[in-house]
Order: structure tokens, then sequence, then C-alpha cells
DNA sequence: TAGCCTTAGTAAGTAAGCTGACTATTCTTA
DNA sequence: TAAGAATAGTCAGCTTACTTACTAAGGCTA
């Protein structure tokens, strides 16, 4: 399967993601994490108290996405949900001690991922941002 | 949200790789395809009948995945799945007339996409290539 | 202020993709 | 050649993510 060589870029594009993806669940299944879930846990974690709707936007993800990963998340108690005391339609967010912790565990996974995938190309960089800035989403 | 600035590599592939494909989903969606049924078409219409587990190789899934797919596919007649008299495990598939003329259709979409991404830097093709190359599967 | 428009979140349905476990063949080797 | 190992495909269960469609709440304007 040397026929590598002819895929389009968009296919590269798409598989390279998805082995990385899967590199990341490797180190994170121990610790009951999913790369999504990380990424979110990180927007919580750092965004303080913030809307479903802030976090999908901040995640690039629809919020009927968003929605369900919030309700695992919930679940395992790594996020709270309260109501948001000044807009009824919406909730607040914030992070638990016990998915604070988690977080903190899974960014020691970092190196790890690195090591299998090598990522560490500063124009390969530079050629992704430019392409999420560059796509409308919404 | 200029913090994409700060965001790691691989959130930023797994991102762009997300955006992209739906770039495509798109301009696929009036053809009744999608992103990952093109790249099953394109392998079956290029490496003749071939079997399940080739052709999920050859794409880069699982065989778990490539079931339900081809299932979807051959339902809306784009391919055909006959036994392997060779192998009684196994199964060959073949592309239907309605298979490469959708398929044709499709290529036509290209250009659409690649207009609404920048997809076209060499660097970026050489470091995805060597991401998909650099890591394994299966 | 009543009526409309917009926004926040949810629900239902579908697709893709994973893990783990299973059956039915085929191959290999003692 | 009989038994065990390997391979092909499927099934079940879960997560992510999309589309379309809905309800409830808030804002705006005539």
């Amino acid at each position: 399967m040397p026929d590598m060589e002819l895929w389009p870029t968009s296919r590269l594009l798409s598989t390279a993601a998805r082995l990385v993806e899967l590199a990341w669940n490797d180190k994170l299944r121990p610790l009951g994490l999913t790369y999504p879930a990380v990424l979110t846990l990180d927007a919580v974690a750092t965004a303080g108290p913030i809307t479903p709707g802030d976090l999908a936007k901040s995640v690039r993800v629809q919020a009927q996405t968003m929605g369900p990963l919030l309700s695992r998340l919930e679940s395992r108690g790594f996020i709270r949900r309260e109501p948001n005391r000044f807009d009824r339609r919406s909730q607040l967010v914030s992070i638990t001690d016990l998915g604070r912790t988690l977080l903190e565990q899974s960014h020691r996974q970092e190196n790890n991922v690195l090591s299998a995938v090598n990522l560490d190309s500063e124009d390969l960089r530079e050629d992704l941002l430019a392409i999420v800035r560059h796509t409308n989403f919404n």
C-alpha cells in the first residue's frame, strides 16, 4: 500500500487525525477520559463557570454534541452543572476537584502521545492553524 | 477566541480534520454520499473485487467499522457483495454502475471543497504523510 | 404591553468509529 | 489427521458528531 503517496491531502488529514486521536485515547482510557472529554474539561477549567453554548463554540462542536458529553462528564463527577441565575434558559458548568485532578493526570500523558506520533513540526502547526482559522463554523 | 494560538498541534489536527470533513459532506450530501463512503467507493473502484478486510486495511479502519459502511453502500445500490468462492469465510465487494457514476460526480466536487478550504500546501502534505506513515495501525 | 424574533438547550434519528467478544472457516503443526 | 492457532466477518455496546426539529426563556419593537 505505497499508494498512500497518491492520497489527496484531505484524506491524509482525516486519517492522520484519527490515528492521533487513537493514540490519545489509548493513553487516556485508564483515566476514564477521551480526547474530546479532555478538550472540554480543559475549556471548563480555564474559562471558569461557563455555559454549554460557549463551551461548544470553544471546542468547535454543535451544542447538540456538547450536551451529551457534559452529561457523561457530570455522571462521572468531573464537572458540575448549575442553573444560571441570570438567564433561566441556560446553565453554568464548572470543573470539580476530581475533574481537575484527572485533567492534570491527562496533561502528564502528553509527552507519551507526542513520542508515539511526530507532531512537532512548526510548519504543520501553521498550516493547520490557517485551515481552522479560515474555515467558518456555524 | 484568539486562544487558538495556544492550542496543541494534536487539537489543531483533529479540529481541522473535522472542519474539512464537514465541508466535504456538504458537497456530497446531494449525492447521498459521505466522505468515508467516497474513500471506500474509491478503494473498491480501483482495487477491483476486494474483501471487506482488505478494504478496511486500505481505508485504515477496523473491520467492524467497514461492515456497516458496506451495508449502507449496498442498500443504496452503490456496491455488490458476493460470496468468495475461494474462502468461504469472506466475501468479494465490487462497485456497481450506479456507484461508479456517483463516484465520478463526487470527484467533480473536489475543486469546490478545495476552494472552501486551503489544503494545497506541499509542506502540509509531507507532514501528514509522515504522521500516517509512522503511526502503526492494528 | 403584546407579538414576534432570537437564543439556549434538548430530543430524535443517523453515521462513523472504537473495544471486546463471538462464530465459522482455514491453516499449521505435532 | 486431529488439535490448536490464526483469520474473516459479525454482534453488542459505547462515544462522538452530525442534521432537523422542538420547547422555553429572553429581547425588541410597534
